[in-house]
DNA sequence: ATAGAAAGCGGACCACAGTCCGTTTAGTCC
DNA sequence: GGACTAAACGGACTGTGGTCCGCTTTCTAT
């Protein structure tokens, strides 16, 4: 007679129904499938539905837009680097010193980053990417700038650090100016090193929120 | 006899027949009035052909594409932006010691790009951006650092300081991390100041190109 | 087992970017 | 002025992202 017991589990997550499961299962399995075998530019929606042999309607149900999609595949290879920086070995992962970790750091999001170019530029500013890559990358970064004693506006210093590292700057920059990505990477090691090793600004009373 | 008579003169620009300008303009014209109107998204290659009284094929003849006409609306105002600190007054235009324009660069960018924040985002990565803003903005930013006297790889410290004040980082900071202008602005100029007083790194052989 | 409701589903449908090609027009040369 | 050519024009057409809504499936409660 209550309706309260038709909610799901104590309110928490949505709950998934099995078929919806299976479906989004199949779909990033064709997605999947159709960017590794034509290139992301064949990773249609009209394609992707047809392939895991359901309608379109439900690509957008699990997958708000194309975007959301690209973003979802992204997530897979994410989650795997985040991984190992959060726990893989160093210098990339903990054991190393701070700035050695901040500079390999840099040198990782880079390669991958190039890797995923084009599936990058796809999932565009949508979904987990703004989430998870982004926010990831961010505390990594502010937690290893206050290990390393940085003096500053943490979040501010982050977003700088983090802002060369962008795909569409890494693009630019071996595409189009043909720098080789040795020197991107010097570059890096470089611009780090500034920012690090800088005095402290005059009045220091900004604090991270 | 000879063909070569009908060539443009000596080889030069393709030469615009009086129909082909009399288009753009009325182009350039509608879409001007659809953007300050109804804003960037009411700009449909459609609307703005029909406005402009011609065929949607001649907006694409004129503009390679969406992303174009943007980047052609963008230019307006960027041309405007490169005189003021090509020969505006100082500290943004020469007068100023360098160090001092290199801080007003980076607020006036900063402002631009935020106040152009959705016509930038329609223009993408196409045509006149690319070209005109992009490389203005790093030719004059190299020619600032080496002014100052700072040692190292200019090109790449150039695109460091350049890439958080590109529209999609400010974006980032400013609607989603909800920080004030301000910060951003404090935050540019403590960029700089550790960039430009580190010492230069152990062997500076690098050479801009 | 069964009924009821919410969640999920599918594919027709729409809007818009971008292409194509037969027709028209602006210049040029005699 | 008239003929000729290359450029420009226009709008029908296509492909794709995204929406909508009536139908189906799953799950829960009894």
């Amino acid at each position: 007679m209550d309706g309260l017991r038709l909610l799901p589990l104590l309110d928490g997550a949505p709950v998934e129904r099995s078929d919806a499961a299976r479906n989004r299962e199949a779909l990033l399995a064709a997605a999947q499938e159709l960017v590794s075998r034509c290139g992301v530019e064949a990773v249609t929606m009209d394609a992707v539905a047809a392939r895991a042999g359901v309608g379109k309607g439900t690509v957008y149900r699990r997958f708000e837009s194309r975007e959301g999609l690209m973003a979802a595949l992204l997530n897979h290879s994410e989650t795997a680097w985040q991984a190992s920086v959060l726990s893989g070995p160093p210098p990339l992962g903990p054991g190393a010193p701070p700035l050695e970790r901040l500079l390999a750091f840099g040198h990782s999001r880079m390669e991958t980053n190039l890797l995923h170019g084009d599936l990058i530029q796809a999932a565009g500013h949508s979904g987990a990417r703004a989430f998870a890559a982004v926010s990831f990358a961010a505390m990594h970064v502010r937690y290893l700038l206050n290990e390393i004693g940085v003096c500053g506006d943490i979040p501010i210093l982050t977003t700088a650090l983090l802002a060369p590292l962008e795909q569409v700057i890494l693009q630019q920059q071996t595409h189009i100016e043909q720098l080789p990505l040795d020197r991107i990477r010097r570059g890096w090691d470089d611009l780090v090193r500034r920012v690090v090793t800088a005095d402290p600004p005059d009045s220091v009373d900004v604090v991270a929120p």
